[in-house]
DNA sequence: ATCTAGTTTAGAATGATTATAAATTAGCCA
DNA sequence: TGGCTAATTTATAATCATTCTAAACTAGAT
């Protein structure tokens, strides 16, 4: 993706383009491969990249954004940090406990025998398999 | 389970059985059923239980010590706060995003048709399956 | 009854996240 | 283009869950 797509594309989605995030969308969206984030991360990719400083606050608010037009996904996986996904598509996840390392399992690999009927009243809003692995002994 | 029972069961597992650990066993498996609760739950149920003060950090070493002996399951849902479950037993979970309620789905509604090879060098550790759900429109 | 290691405790420290409010900037309009 | 306004960025403070600390207390052994 080019950067003046960056630009229509958060502009679409009513969000001004500004340098920071014209910046963002560089790390996250022009990578071969999707990848996982925390904010921290971010911050430092960016800052590394660039050899400017960007403010936590900004890059919160941004992935924020982000998260709710679906440019990212939050990755419910661990209680003390949240982590990201550049890959929004739906997919599920291997967590190392020990390293705490993300790895992506796609869609297909994965399916439901039975679909539990939802609580009354309830709709499904989407399923999260997460498969917890540690190094063999 | 009677308290003398919990005093054994501490003691089994090389825990002391004082007044702290006891109430803390009888609010958590001395219930028909089982039920979700995050620390501070917990700690409001037995001050209200008993008219004491019980120390935040007791109740936090406590649950750690029960949740390493298997006594109560951490559950991983939100990124906020740390959910713990007194049902051990392997089971899944509907999660409500809206009330952030969890409920239990037993451990047979949810089979996977193929459980995927995990990356080389690991062993899978576990499996779990949340599925989001919200009121519905 | 005494001793020691294990526990409890209040309060401080940490670390992620959110709030605040002042300074900056994008996009609009004359 | 210049100026206006609302959106955005920013540093910093505030919040909140969790962990740490070190002093006081207690269970269980001798």
């Amino acid at each position: 993706m080019k950067n003046l797509d960056f630009l229509t594309k958060l502009r679409n989605s009513g969000l001004r383009p500004t340098k920071q995030r014209l910046k963002i969308c560089e790390v996250l969206f022009d990578s071969e491969k999707t990848f996982h984030f925390t904010i921290n991360d971010l911050v430092k990719i960016i800052e590394k990249n660039t050899n400017e400083k960007i403010s936590l606050a900004t890059v919160y608010n941004t992935i924020h954004a982000f998260n709710k037009k679906g440019y990212v996904k939050e990755v419910t996986i661990s209680n003390d940090k949240t982590y990201f996904d550049t890959n929004t598509t739906s997919h599920h996840h291997f967590y190392d406990l020990r390293t705490n390392e993300l790895i992506d399992i796609d869609s297909e690999k994965i399916q439901l025998k039975h679909v539990p009927q939802p609580p009354k009243g309830k709709k499904i809003n989407g399923i999260e398999v997460v498969i917890n692995v540690r190094e063999e002994i």
